[in-house]
DNA sequence: CGAGAGGTTGACCCGGATCAAAATCAGTGG
DNA sequence: CCACTGATTTTGATCCGGGTCAACCTCTCG
């Protein structure tokens, strides 16, 4: 498999993928802007498509942000490698956190409707990103379309995503809501092509805890639980999920 | 102003709208669906756009679904009057409801992702609907991206409401998740041209109970005491609000 | 007018928030 | 490499909002 984003990218070409991608690095045909790489891949064969939109791996050290809540829209971002949290921060100290991206997810895409982005992104490691302009895409033609049509999945698939979330939330339990938590996003990472059992959560108690709807105490406590029962494995901010049928269990009722 | 849908549907020529929509019934030009109908109101001055994609006016009677989960996804709903409730059905008896559709909104756009409609929708009262079938349009062409334009609009609408839900869910007293329901209700109410200090809220105790995350005890108690502060007026059905920034308060703090 | 669904009100109880303190971790500079 | 320091995590004790159960009331509609 071929980076599809390198040839719009000649100025970085000594960043060049290899054959395979590098270690903690998601596929490009795992990642989730792959869709649209692909069509401006075709698009460019066209000569249709200006140079420069698609930016590829840059680097994000830990703790950066790519983007401020109430930035001017320009992009949409997909995680490479590492992880993100997104966030809306609260005057009041605690900041309230609307979601974590990992590898191969896209962060950003909600600045579509309005102009501006509707929360901060922070990288929770070292990271990287690819970064699609889409300010700067062609106004019209047929592979427009087709960014329009990948765009709309994608917004559809984020919308049926937070109705999961709202119903869960609402009528679920503290067990419930880690369980399930813990499981997608072991999900998440394995439909990304990451297979390892062990991973690093970059997030703090408190992170998970805003996110869910919990005190930072009680997602401690549950997490501590959990281990006790052999469900989990948590050292520092390694975590493996040792018996997953037994989380699902637990989040099921 | 003239109905933009009239001339796709001449076989119902004569349920034409008058200059004026009738009482307690959205305008086209303050309706969801209107950015749409502008659009293959113009595309059908080109002769682009198919007849019979738009149908005008269905009546829809109270208890009665338009669509139900798992139905395949044909087309897009707007609330023309009336309202609606929008529901996963639950084997365990209580349907968890995951959104009200008043007039002028929009209704099964969630279906677009997968090729199904993600729950059922139900009128809570004798209510009417313009529907949108998205399947039988051109494949291509002007018109075409206009549309998904429109699409991408709503939906990214649609996502960022939900975050705002989710935050509100999760962070809230029961007191204040009914306030800024209650605010949340009028100022859309409000949006759409209904100007009237009293109107039908046609859910149930419970059905707001299902979509707040709260007991429909705790609903009627919380309302009972909110009249009893002067904050509304609530006689059977109809619902009135007598102090609104009081609600702001309560919602805010 | 009667029956059944929906709404109100009261009593009780539990999950998880909050407050507090000890323990552990992650940087930082010497 | 280690000691120091502030941040994060863990653990314990207490408290309260709102869920649950139950009885009663009130509409709605056939």
């Amino acid at each position: 498999m071929m980076d599809r984003l390198r040839k719009h990218i000649p100025q970085i070409g000594r960043n060049r993928v290899p054959e395979r991608p590098a270690p903690g690095e998601v596929a490009c045909e795992d990642c989730g802007l792959d869709p649209m790489c692909s069509i401006l891949d075709y698009a460019d064969e066209q000569s249709n498509v200006p140079e420069g939109v698609l930016l590829r791996r840059r680097h994000v050290a830990r703790g950066e942000t790519i983007f401020l809540k109430d930035d001017p829209f320009r992009s949409v971002f997909a995680v490479k490698s590492g992880s993100f949290k997104t966030y809306i921060p609260k005057a009041s100290g605690v900041d309230q956190v609307v979601g974590f991206h990992v590898i191969g997810e896209l962060v950003g895409i909600e600045g579509l409707s309005g102009q501006r982005y509707p929360y901060t992104a922070r990288a929770l490691q070292d990271s990287s990103v690819c970064e699609l302009r889409l300010e700067s895409l062609s106004k019209s033609g047929r592979e427009r379309e087709e960014l329009q049509q990948g765009i709309i999945k994608m917004l559809s698939a984020e919308v049926a995503f937070n109705h999961q979330l709202i119903t869960a939330l609402i009528h679920q339990s503290a067990d419930q809501r880690l369980a399930g938590f813990l499981l997608s996003l072991t999900k998440r990472l394995h439909t990304r092509g990451m297979r390892q059992i062990e991973f690093q959560i970059g997030m703090s108690r408190s992170d998970i805890g805003s996110y869910l709807g919990l005190a930072s105490e009680t997602v401690s406590r549950v997490l501590t639980r959990f281990q006790k029962q052999g469900l989990i494995q948590l050292r520092h901010k390694r975590l493996q999920i040792l018996d997953a049928d037994g989380l699902s269990e637990v989040a099921e009722h």
